[in-house]
RNA sequence: CGGGGCGUGGCGCAGCCUGGUAGCGCGCGUGUUUUGGGUACACGAGGCCGCCGGUUCGAGUCCGGCCGCCCCGACCA
């Protein structure tokens, strides 16, 4: 995208709304805008980044064999009334009526319409395992939004729901959506911490919360170092294979991790002394193991095997998309803006053009920029060089490309890594195969 | 939901106490200048002062009501 073209409305001075980093830095780089209390708009850099969020945790839900729907954002009360939640959800659930005086809602959550959409359709246990999920907006009426779109009343959501046959079957899908989530988070560069969480109506230890650490989390956190040092993204573990995957879910849990809530000190101790964590966290995802709870109240079953019909074990399994968007900036700036991790960033890299109308400057720009007009921004504006600089720091490319009147005469650019400040001199071939992208295509070969 | 605060050009704010022609900085437009870290000068555009009602000769300013937004707490993907 050319800088000059985009709708990447950046501000200088900080909205008196936004308080903390994340919030400041996303309207400030344009990425969102407030439409009302919890509400935002996202801007075409902000999408961007939702997006490969959404796409990164899309491939991973798929690699453990889930599959993607997409359910309504409006549903009838009447699936509500069935699980007894109706009644039971507070004010947060957003109820409207529609013309014909039906009620309705808007959804806060989505396993009532998930199960009544299995149990449409599935028969028999031999239909089973199912681990459905979708990508998709939902409302709560938080009582008081904040921190941007880390505590909206609307946001994106990954929220996946599993039906087995039994509980260890339960359990062995419960293991694979712990690992597509510590793969998840790591492809996206932030820590992400599983901790035990509420064990809810089954007991046992599965249910955890991931926590991105950041000293603006609102959770106290307690960890293992050693949690940091996996990775889950090379290790290979047979997703069919029950006892592999209960070895994975031992080296997990053996570690230790809490939040302040649920902290333990008598096991803290345990922890050896250098690798002892401590700080604060942000929740972003959230998985846990229910049994039967909706099969039971809204009266689902299958076929078992010996033809007697039972209620499936369900799970289920919540990433806040949008709130990531803003957990990775808490974790990941600094005094001059955001520093995207190199996944999740709009753009991989910013050309910035020092001194447009300037034959060499424009001609370098234009080459390095028609590589990848898609991954690359393009500062063609005609503002001062300062401004460029500032703005690329705070918009958070991941790489800038500096071509300036002096290096274009000579071929070369400068290339600065946002997350360290480095900065080295190279040929402009070589700043895109740093950066990861294809070579200049077409003739001319050097700069002129 | 308890407590506190704020609504004035796009953004950040002053003006309100003590009523009398709506201001400042940034941004925006035009021109000149400048050209490696938010440059300088000149000219210019842009405002139902959140909304409704009241007091008054006169309300951004005083009074009442309403709406919206933010912060602290309780609650939460």
């Amino acid at each position: 995208m050319r800088l000059s073209r985009g709708f990447l409305p950046t501000l200088k001075e900080n909205p008196a709304e936004a308080q903390i980093a994340s919030h400041r830095l996303m309207l400030r780089a344009g990425l969102i805008r407030q439409t009302a209390a919890g509400i935002y708009a996202w801007l075409p850099a902000g999408l961007r980044v939702l997006r490969n969020i959404a796409q990164i945790v899309r491939e991973e839900q798929d690699a453990i064999g889930a599959q993607e729907v997409l359910m309504p954002t409006l549903q009838p009360a009447e699936l509500w009334r069935r699980s007894g939640r109706y009644e039971a959800y507070g004010p947060e659930m957003l109820r409207l009526t529609d013309r014909h005086e039906r009620d309705l809602l808007y959804g806060p959550t989505n396993e009532e319409m998930i199960t009544d959409l299995f149990g449409q359709s599935v028969r028999s246990y031999r239909e089973l395992p199912q681990v459905l999920y979708q990508i998709h907006w939902k409302f709560r009426d938080e009582v008081r939004p904040r921190f941007g779109v880390m505590r909206g009343r609307e946001f994106l959501m990954k929220d996946a729901y599993s039906f087995d046959t039994d509980p260890e079957a339960a359990v062995a899908t419960y293991r694979r959506m712990l690992l597509a989530y510590l793969r998840t988070f790591q492809r996206l560069g932030v820590a992400a911490i599983p901790m035990v969480a509420d064990a809810g109506p089954i007991g046992g230890n599965h249910s955890h919360e991931f926590i991105i650490l950041a000293p603006t989390g609102e959770s106290g956190v307690f960890y293992d170092g050693g949690l940091e040092e996996q990775d889950w993204l090379s290790s290979e573990i047979d997703l069919a294979d029950r006892e592999a995957l209960a070895g994975f879910f031992t080296r997990v849990t053996s570690l230790y991790a809490a939040t302040d809530e649920k902290h333990d000190e008598a096991a803290w101790a345990e922890v050896p002394a250098d690798r002892r964590r401590e700080g604060r966290g942000i929740e972003v995802g959230h998985i846990f193991y229910f049994g039967t709870k909706y099969t039971e109240s809204m009266g689902i079953s299958v076929s078992g095997a010996d033809g007697a019909p039972f209620h499936p074990e369900m799970g289920s399994y919540g990433i806040g998309v949008s709130r990531l968007a803003g957990a990775i900036i808490e974790a990941s700036h600094d005094e001059a803006g955001i520093i995207w991790p190199d996944a999740v960033a709009p753009y991989k890299a910013a050309i910035l053009n020092l001194k447009p109308g300037d034959a060499g400057c424009d001609a370098l720009c234009e080459r390095l920029y028609g590589a990848s007009p898609d991954a690359l921004l393009l500062d063609d504006r005609s503002e001062r060089a300062g401004v460029k600089f500032n703005d690329a720091d705070l918009m958070g490319h991941p790489w800038q490309v500096i071509v300036g009147p002096r290096g274009a005469a000579a071929g070369r650019v400068e290339l600065k890594r946002r997350a360290t400040g480095e900065r080295v001199e190279l040929s402009p071939e070589e700043a895109l195969e740093r950066i990861g992208l294809p070579a200049v295509g077409g003739p001319g070969g050097h700069a002129a």
